[in-house]
DNA sequence: GCGAGGGATGAATACGTATACAATGAATAC
DNA sequence: GTATTCATTGTATACGTATTCATCCCTCGC
């Protein structure tokens, strides 16, 4: 096992000096034709590659991007990231991924400021946390994405989530309901606040009056969805439609339904939120506020891109429509 | 915004060397208690925190995993892939995540030269790549994760997938069924092979014939399993149990079934092969062969630590039991 | 009182690359 | 023929840290 050979070990063999070597490397044009063609060959021979972190130490770009995330098992969070993975690998850069779950906040400041990465995306904010303070402390560019968090001089792209709850909330009051659930989340997010309001305002709107009684609060897990539904309609006079503020405990409001032989839509009709790609299952079949993933990453690493290109660009705060797709979950199709 | 400071600048404050700020970065020993202490406080009111690639650089370890994965949205990926975040960062390491996917073999083979990991966790082992091959004879420290390959000699930790496949078969066969669906996968890999072979000997070992007209090769997604289900579930004489693969393949299967109004159990047995968190759920059901994911990550990462440790130990291949999990889709429970 | 030894620290260097600067030679202008 | 420019290349250095080596001072034993 000898150590990879290193520029000046090919500067050598081509009998050029080290300078010249990365001069080719780096697409230098002042060297001669000649002289290049000949590097290149010794280069190719050598199958060399040039040593990333030599190089990103003297550049100050590491060409690698950090990405904060939580629950990747979770249908939407995995499609963001299949999102993310494929926009940076379309660009030629490396994604270091931390479940900030899994770490402590404090462990998490310690990884902001040792200049890994050339900025960072966050997809997880909460007001509960203090990551993207540190984040945008720390004086790497950062952006945060699908969750933002407001007055925070930071680039952010998130989809519109009070108007697509609006949307819903419409669209089931147009539809003639009127006891109506809403399960939502107990946890400080901008998203899950807006998908709550938005939809409540869309009521209000309406003049339609939302139970005490039909709203749940719930953490994340599909099981917690499920045992919201159990909650609802095991009463004897059940909301008719239930709107729920993710795709997963959509699923498991759909499920709690099953489990108790309620059937959807004829007995209640579920909305999520998110429309992944599950919610098109037979399965269930859900009809979903829509989010526009690949926009949502599209726009969001460019915005990084730039910001790491000129930090002293103002920051921007990009929203995006939500549709709602409907299917068999409120009757449609 | 001003360039963060170096361990020479938190010298120049605390009123020592560079090399003695190092030595205390380092839990070297020989520092004197009341210096060690002084650097100390200068180093937590600065809020200071080493330049990770520096140090990378000179001492050659970078306390990084390079993760190789495919279809990250899948269920079992996603949760191998949470897995594997949640033991690295136990241990105080990251990852860097690629998608192998969305690069071209070229890109990826350069990623496998460039020094910025410590050793390598492949995924995704197929035939017909040559990514593995690429990555043990780059030099990096590389551990074959839940796909093994045949004869290469690198560390593995795979699910005795030919005993899982071999138990399900025995269990349909025991439960009476002499009628049975096989979706297999087209592609090339250890995994879904051994999926195969060990269920269609355990229907050999039993005297049971599985009719070629009742195989059906498919790609990974779920529509790919709805449509298998479709041609195996919409002739005259239907087989009366389906196994298949994956988990992901069993739900498009389920969801077929479904879209045919063919009712499973009563109609057609379903099994699937992974257990992720989704078979669990009341939409499926599943009964399925079940990985041990927790076991695979845990070893394969202790594997890959070793072999960082100790280049020359021999190669290991490790295999887990896969025990079957019944549900309701073959009646249990 | 002096040499030996050891503990603590500083000075110097190396990791592998990119780049500012210096140097060389050829070509051009007068 | 000399001065000037330009193209090309080499030399030297810096990025920020870890570590070897040298140095210093203090203590201890005689």
């Amino acid at each position: 096992m000898t150590r990879p050979p290193t520029s000046r070990d090919l500067a050598r063999l081509a009998g050029v000096s080290q300078a010249t070597v990365s001069r080719v490397l780096t697409n230098n044009p002042k060297v001669n034709a000649e002289t290049r063609a000949r590097v290149l060959r010794v280069l190719e021979e050598a199958n060399y590659t040039p040593n990333a972190l030599a190089r990103a130490m003297k550049t100050g770009r590491t060409d690698t991007i950090g990405v904060f995330m939580t629950r990747v098992t979770s249908p939407f969070h995995a499609e963001l990231l299949d999102e993310i993975g494929r926009v940076l690998s379309a660009l030629g850069l490396h994604m270091i991924l931390w479940n900030i779950e899994h770490d402590p906040e404090e462990s998490v400041g310690k990884v902001l400021q040792q200049r890994l990465v050339d900025g960072f995306l966050l997809t997880s904010a909460t007001y509960d946390s203090s990551l993207h303070t540190m984040a945008v402390e720390s004086g790497t560019p950062t952006v945060l994405l699908h969750r933002g968090i407001d007055g925070l001089d930071c680039d952010q792209v998130v989809g519109d989530n009070w108007q697509g709850a609006y949307d819903a909330g419409r669209y089931l009051v147009e539809s003639g309901h009127t006891d109506i659930g809403l399960v939502t989340l107990t946890h400080t997010g901008n998203t899950s606040r807006d998908r709550d309001l938005g939809f409540r305002a869309a009521l209000a709107d309406a003049g339609v009056k939302i139970k005490p009684s039909n709203v749940v609060s719930v953490g994340v897990p599909h099981a917690d969805g499920h045992a919201a539904a159990q909650k609802l309609l095991s009463r004897k006079k059940p909301p008719t439609a239930i709107y729920t503020v993710t795709d997963l405990l959509a699923f498991g409001i759909l499920d709690g339904a099953r489990a108790l032989g309620v059937r959807v839509p004829d007995d209640v009709w579920v909305i999520g939120f998110d429309n992944t790609s599950l919610a098109a299952w037979e399965a269930f079949d859900l009809t979903s506020v829509s989010q526009p993933i690949h926009a949502i990453v599209e726009k969001g690493i460019d915005l990084l891109r730039r910001r790491i290109e000129d930090p002293e660009r103002p920051t921007e705060i990009i929203t995006l429509p939500c549709p709602l797709v409907v299917r068999g979950s409120t009757g449609g199709r």
